[in-house]
DNA sequence: AGCACGCCGACT
DNA sequence: GTCGGCGTGCTC
């Protein structure tokens, strides 16, 4: 769809629509025609909906039954690309399009004219009766010649009542104006200075700024370690792409990492970028994602959904953290936002960075078969060098029940303490204890909607279920067998660690970064920024504390369970531990002082801790790619999660059963099925759920047999069928 | 998604 | 007799 179509008055379009429907719907095009991806408004029904002009009409549609299309919309058409983007991640996904084109509009008053906002600007005569209230109006207005002011901006200024400015404009002293409210973002400057960078820095910046000037798709990887300055160097192909007057999108795992580049987009080109996540006001996206469509964002700082925006030229993807699991949506269109980025970028004639101190193995094996360009950056900046690594053998610790750190690591704080340096304490475990157990009666108190086990939060003095996120107060007696005051917190979780510290470190002041003990991003970011100002001593964190934030005093990282992510059968489970330990390890000397990492096990010689330990990342990879390539698994095979849910578990297992009986599609082209079998966590917020797991050769047509598959298997009642493809959870 | 149509149980 | 439960089907 190289060129646009044009339909004249009365012709017959196709417009799909928000609405979740099968196919599109046939309209005749409006007074004045309208182009192939114009966005419109059509009726349905009684009611008026939101859609675009796919293409041309169904011819066969009876003509006496067409409507014609409201009204063509002022916003800059779906351009050719992202229609072609759309249909692929849709197809990819097995996404219906209403559904996609719902992501791709996630924007409030789509549908409203350009928001207009009146201002004010000095007007051509003089009142006659010059008040002192009217002449301090005047006067702001000749102070700030050019500029325009709202009611409430102007009247503030001059100390006065909006009245007295409304008085002016009838007078024809002031001149009211409509300008449009939804302004461009501020241009920002690539010709200022970046901050010194090293010769490899510099090398690897050169690299990326030639792939930006050569207005070509292409996928580099950008390896660096903690403190390497991986930044600074994809800030500089940020900096080609706005020279080159193209848009650019840098995508971050998670909101709490924006401020901090935000503030570095500021400091080295002269303006914020446009902010797009769950946080941003709905006055923000709308201007975004208008000024997307128009050019005017240069560029555009997110979350995984930015991937949708409606950008005019865009140059650059930056995956930052690439790895991170969060860039897998977990519901609604199951996506992967980091090989979406990159599928983008290839139909943008762009360039796409995925950046990573611990690549993900899909990543690290296109590199290794050519499809990404790899750009290593293997020192730390400035002197410092990564942690040393040592493993804590705990079948030799010999510690008693409900103590977590050992008496080596123990002696290692301590001697932190004493030389005034910081030592983080990991622990993957929100809440107090993940267990609570009745000792009369063995009962663990789980969720009553999902089947799991509530966790003990103290400092919320309830137990939380940490799938639907249900509380209650913790139970005097056993909800099973009325035992009273035989309710035991079973195992650790970060405030119980804090606990055992507080005991054995009395004098240390000790600070807990776990997401829940934060109300709001502004509460964390502070007590991080306190944090690194040296504001405690013993830092105990979740996996949280992993992502890239800064702890310059920070010498010391104890890992109390290192064998928590090897626990359970994901097959990534190998991948995932080695690249949060080793991103948990990053966090020690940063700065000029030598850091060391402890991990505390019970398997020292399991292949992942030796890998860990020993430092050598391109071994283990090579080691997991040949499991995986062996295992016929991702990235060297094909998988598809499938998951049957009902608020009976017979309804779940009658369809996944059905499903099971009937793989005919599948097996003509050599998948496997596996399952049904309850899944892991078989209930969650009341709803059973069954799983099947499919796997198929690399080159295998799966979405196609999927969707064969499924189709003589429609869900019926409140049974729902979801497929997740190359999913990464297994729950 | 809405909103209609439609076919079976307890009310005026 | 009829009000209304929400199952099934349609929207150009």
């Amino acid at each position: 769809m190289a060129e646009r179509a044009f339909y004249d008055e009365g012709a017959r379009v196709a417009v799909l629509t928000t609405q979740p429907l099968d196919r599109m719907l046939t309209y005749r095009a409006p007074t004045g025609g309208c182009w192939q991806g114009a966005f419109v408004e059509v009726p349905l029904g009684p009611r008026q909906v939101f859609g675009v002009v796919w293409g041309a009409g169904d011819a066969g549609f009876d003509a006496a039954r067409l409507r014609p299309v409201s009204r063509v919309l002022d916003l800059a058409p779906m351009r050719a690309e992202m229609v072609e983007f759309l249909t692929r991640v849709g197809d990819y996904t097995l996404t219906p399009m209403p559904q996609m084109l719902r992501l791709a509009t996630r924007a409030p008053g789509l549908t409203d004219p350009p928001s207009m906002r009146k201002v004010y600007r000095p007007g051509s005569t003089r009142p006659e009766r010059l008040t002192e209230a009217r002449a301090r109006v005047l006067a702001v207005l000749d102070e700030f010649g050019g500029l325009a002011f709202t009611l409430r901006e102007l009247a503030e200024m001059a100390g006065v009542s909006p009245s007295v400015v409304k008085g002016l404009v009838k007078l024809g002293a002031v001149r009211e104006e409509e300008t449009p409210r939804d302004l461009p973002y501020p241009a920002l400057n690539p010709e200022a200075p970046g901050k010194a960078l090293t010769e490899e820095q510099a090398r690897a910046a050169q690299t990326l700024r030639a792939g930006v000037r050569s207005g070509r798709y292409g996928a580099t990887l950008l390896r660096g370690v903690t403190g390497s300055g991986k930044t600074e160097v994809y800030m500089e192909a940020v900096a080609e792409c706005l020279r080159a007057g193209r848009q650019a999108l840098v995508l971050l795992p998670e909101i709490a990492l924006t401020a901090e580049f935000i503030a570095r987009v500021e400091a080295r080109f002269g303006a914020r970028p446009a902010e797009w996540h769950s946080g941003v006001t709905m006055t923000e996206r709308r201007r975004l994602w208008r000024m997307a469509g128009e050019g005017q964002a240069p560029l555009v700082v997110g979350a995984r959904s930015a991937l949708f925006l409606p950008f005019r030229d865009l140059g650059l993807i930056v995956v930052d953290e690439e790895h991170d699991q969060s860039y897998k949506q977990e519901d609604g269109v199951l996506y992967s936002a980091r090989d979406m980025a990159v599928l983008r970028a290839s139909l943008n004639d762009a360039q796409v960075v995925l950046a990573s101190a611990t690549p993900s193995l899909e990543s690290w094996a296109n590199a290794e078969a050519g499809k990404y360009q790899r750009l290593d950056l293997p020192s730390r900046f400035g002197e410092a060098v990564l942690p040393e690594m040592r493993a804590i053998d705990m079948r030799a610790e010999k510690l008693p029940a409900g103590r977590w750190i050992s008496p080596t690591l123990a002696a290692h704080v301590q001697d932190r303490l004493d030389k005034g340096e910081q030592a983080l304490l990991f622990l993957n475990r929100r809440g107090y204890a993940p267990v609570t157990l009745c000792r009369a009666c063995g009962h663990q108190i789980g969720c009553d909607h999902c089947d799991a086990r509530m966790v003990e939060h103290r400092f919320l003095k309830r137990l939380v279920c940490h799938q639907c996120g249900e509380t209650k107060p913790m139970p005097e007696a056993c909800p099973s067998c009325g035992a009273e005051g035989r309710l035991a917190p079973v195992g650790p979780g970060v405030e119980r660690l804090a606990e055992e510290v507080s005991a054995r470190f009395p004098e240390a002041r000790v600070a807990v970064l776990s997401s829940d003990l934060f109300s709001t991003a502004r509460a964390l970011k502070d007590q991080i920024a306190r944090i690194a100002a040296g504001g405690a001593d013993i830092v105990i964190g979740t996996q949280m504390v992993a992502k890239g934030h800064n702890f310059p005093l920070l010498t010391l990282v104890g890992v109390i369970d290192a064998d928590l992510g090897l626990q359970g059968s994901d097959l990534r489970a190998a991948e995932r531990t080695f690249q949060l330990i080793r991103q948990v390890a990053g966090r020690a000397g940063r700065a000029e002082r030598p850091g060391l990492a402890l991990l505390q096990t019970f398997q020292p010689e399991h292949p992942v801790m030796r890998a860990i330990l020993s430092g050598d990342e391109e071994g283990f990879w090579r080691a997991e790619a040949a499991e995986r390539r062996a295992a016929g698994v991702p990235p060297y095979g094909r998988m598809a999660g499938i998951v049957v849910s009902a608020s009976s578990a017979e309804a779940a297992f009658d369809l996944a059963n059905a499903l099971a009986r009937n793989t005919a599609p599948l097996r003509a082209i050599g998948a496997q099925v596996f399952g049904p079998a309850p899944a892991p966590i078989a209930r969650i917020r009341g709803r059973h759920r069954v799983r099947l797991l499919v796997k198929a050769e690399k080159t295998a047509p799966l979405q196609a047999a999927l969707r064969a598959w499924i189709a003589p298997f429609p869900p019926r009642g409140d049974t729902r069928l979801t497929i997740d493809i190359d999913p990464q959870s297994f729950y």
